[in-house]
DNA sequence: ATAGGGTTAG
């Protein structure tokens, strides 16, 4: 039996009265009262309005008596305020309600969960045991929620006792919260002997599995969970494209076809389903296909939300896609998805990205709150674009709002000093991190040192830096020394890096080209036909640097001497034009009649195919 | 009501 409480009597004295009208702006509420109905009221709730239209509905509330007569219009009150990320205000509502029953404990465990305040959840459901509330299947799934990582274990194994103790573990909607539980915490063997124990399960059931392994890094198992799903004639879903994402980030391109052709067969695709997609494209090196996935989900008239955008900005960045990326600020701001930090903070890096420093900064200045993430995203825009001196103050205008730089941070501010040349300040930064922060380095920073070093020249003591580095030298590592003692035509140290790097990337033509750079320098001709000839024996080519350019909403990349663009014969064409006239230029200019600098030789400009 | 999708390093 539902309790028909009227709401007024839920808040108990004049002065809690009054905190709310406080809690609230006074402004008029522009509506005539007359047609604000109990139902109207809620059906406003029901459709999660922006803070400052609840704040006014809420005065409205409090002031109109007869709106305060359903206990639900407190219920969607606090569910309103959650949704608004305002689990404080949501807090207020409630420990204003005199009589509440399960419910009110229900909404609020939630809303806290919903908002990340685990703790104040976990605080709320001991609370209520001890005000003789009986939890129940909605209480459950909802605080075994608030038990992820391994320090909560423990109040996730009581909860599963309690579960067993009250009967409530037969119960589908429980079970599946608590296979998640164990699959967060890692408990793997746990998480399936409850999913073998359910007496019915469905796709969530599965899903959770699905999840559990994959956020263990266990593909394999992930993926015959799908396949043991699909035997028993259950569909995967977005929600099992979802599950696996974290699984195939920079994985193989036979997990990527995989979760392709999940979507491919859903029969109706939801907009996670097409986020999802996207997101696999993004983490594992391929922003075309997300983009062109983008464009197509656009053409079927789905409508992107904010976690479509935040996905396909990163790759926006990648592929200097400034307009599309400008498309979707314009679309963040028209549908009002501000503020979103993560949101906010992928248009800060695309901007950044795409060489638009200003945009970066506007977006930034714009925000409300700003993060580690926001902030580290900005200094390394500074450092992309060459200002080395921006990016340190930018870092300790950081520390002085004591946020914390994280390990990523200090990869941004000391490439930033790197490619500034900053070497005095790169040092600090790494000693800084290590020292104050108690920050242990991992072969990021070993690598930043190293390139930090190389390019001011102190050759011997990167490479002293590399000996005395505590873990296995990589790749990177190597490179950036290479690419130092190419630049500071440093043989004997060139010839030790490369050894390492044919050892390391026998496959990467482009550290035999440096080596072999580093022999021409020195004129060392003999050794440079060798190294040409080890290319040709292992098979290697210089793989092209490419370049992207953005055009009527297609990513058209261009390498040398490719061919394959649809209109590559046209293209060639217009470039011997070109030549023609850089040819002709510069023999005017040898006769002294015009001054041209062009920033490139013409055999660098060689144009070709289209991803798009 | 339960699972699941987003941002930063080069």
């Amino acid at each position: 039996m539902k309790s028909v409480t009227p709401l007024s009597r839920h808040f108990s004295t004049a002065r809690q009265f009054q905190n709310l009208v406080l809690l609230t702006p006074k402004l008029e509420f522009t509506q005539k009262s007359s047609a604000l109905t109990e139902e109207l009221c809620g059906e406003i709730l029901d459709r999660y309005p922006d803070i400052k239209t609840l704040k006014k509905l809420h005065s409205k509330i409090i002031v109109d008596q007869p709106l305060c007569s359903n206990p639900s219009i407190g219920i969607k009150l606090m569910r309103a305020y959650a949704a608004c990320g305002e689990p404080g205000i949501t807090r207020h509502v409630f420990d204003e309600i005199t009589e509440k029953n399960v419910v009110f404990f229900n909404v609020m465990i939630r809303s806290y969960v919903n908002n990340h305040l685990y703790h104040d959840a976990l605080l709320v459901f001991k609370t209520m045991a001890s005000q003789g509330f009986e939890p129940d299947n909605y209480t459950y799934p909802c605080v075994l929620k608030a038990c992820p990582g391994l320090e909560n274990l423990n109040v996730g194994l009581q909860i599963h006792g309690s579960v067993v103790k009250v009967g409530l573990d037969l119960n589908l909607f429980i079970g599946n919260g608590l296979v998640a539980m164990y699959g967060k915490c890692g408990c793997l063997m746990e998480a399936r002997r409850v999913l073998d124990e359910m007496p019915s399960r469905d796709v969530v059931s599965w899903n959770s599995m699905v999840a559990g392994y994959a956020q263990n890094a266990r593909f394999d198992d992930a993926l015959e969970v799908c396949k043991e799903m699909e035997a028993l004639r259950l569909k995967p879903d977005a929600g099992t494209m979802a599950s696996l994402l974290p699984a195939v980030t920079n994985t193989t391109s036979n997990n990527v076809s995989y979760v392709k052709e999940i979507f491919m067969k859903l029969a109706k695709k939801s907009v996670v389903s097409w986020n999802v997609m996207m997101a696999v494209y993004v983490k594992n090196l391929m922003p075309a296909e997300a983009v062109n996935l983008y464009l197509q989900m656009e053409k079927n008239r789905i409508e992107p939300d904010a976690v479509t955008i935040a996905s396909i900005l990163p790759a926006c960045g990648d592929l200097s896609a400034l307009s599309l990326g400008r498309r979707m600020h314009e679309y963040v701001e028209r549908k009002k998805l501000r503020p979103n930090l993560l949101l906010e903070n992928a248009l800060v890096d695309m901007y950044a990205k795409c060489g638009s420093l200003r945009d970066a900064r506007e977006v930034f200045d714009r925000m409300k709150f700003q993060d580690v993430v926001t902030w580290t995203s900005m200094i390394s825009a500074y450092g992309l674009n060459g200002q080395g001196r921006d990016a340190v103050a930018l870092f300790a205008k950081m520390q002085n709002l004591s946020l914390s730089p994280d390990s990523i941070a200090f990869v941004s501010v000391i490439s930033a000093c790197s490619h500034a040349g900053l070497l005095e300040e790169g040092r600090y930064y790494f000693k800084l991190m290590t020292e104050e922060y108690r920050i242990i380095p991992r072969i990021e920073h070993y690598a930043c040192m190293v390139d930090l070093l190389g390019r001011s020249g102190q050759v011997d003591e990167a490479y002293s830096f590399i000996k005395q580095m505590p873990v296995e030298p990589n790749e990177r590592v190597w490179g950036a020394l290479l690419s130092a003692c190419r630049v500071y035509s440093n043989m004997n140290i060139g010839l030790l890096a490369a050894d390492h790097l044919f050892q390391l990337a026998p496959e990467q033509s482009g550290y035999y080209v440096l080596l072999s750079n580093i022999y021409a320098k020195a004129g060392r001709w003999k050794d440079v036909t060798t190294i040409r000839s080890m290319m040709k024996g292992r098979g290697l080519k210089k793989i092209p640097g490419i370049s992207n350019v953005e055009l009527n909403d297609r990513i058209h990349t261009f390498l040398a001497g490719d061919q394959s663009h649809p209109h590559s014969e046209k293209i060639y064409e217009e470039l011997d034009i070109m030549r023609l006239w850089i040819f002709l230029l510069t023999a005017a200019v040898t006769l002294d009649l015009y001054m041209i600098i062009s920033p490139h030789s013409p055999n660098d400009i060689m144009p070709a195919i289209c991803t798009g």
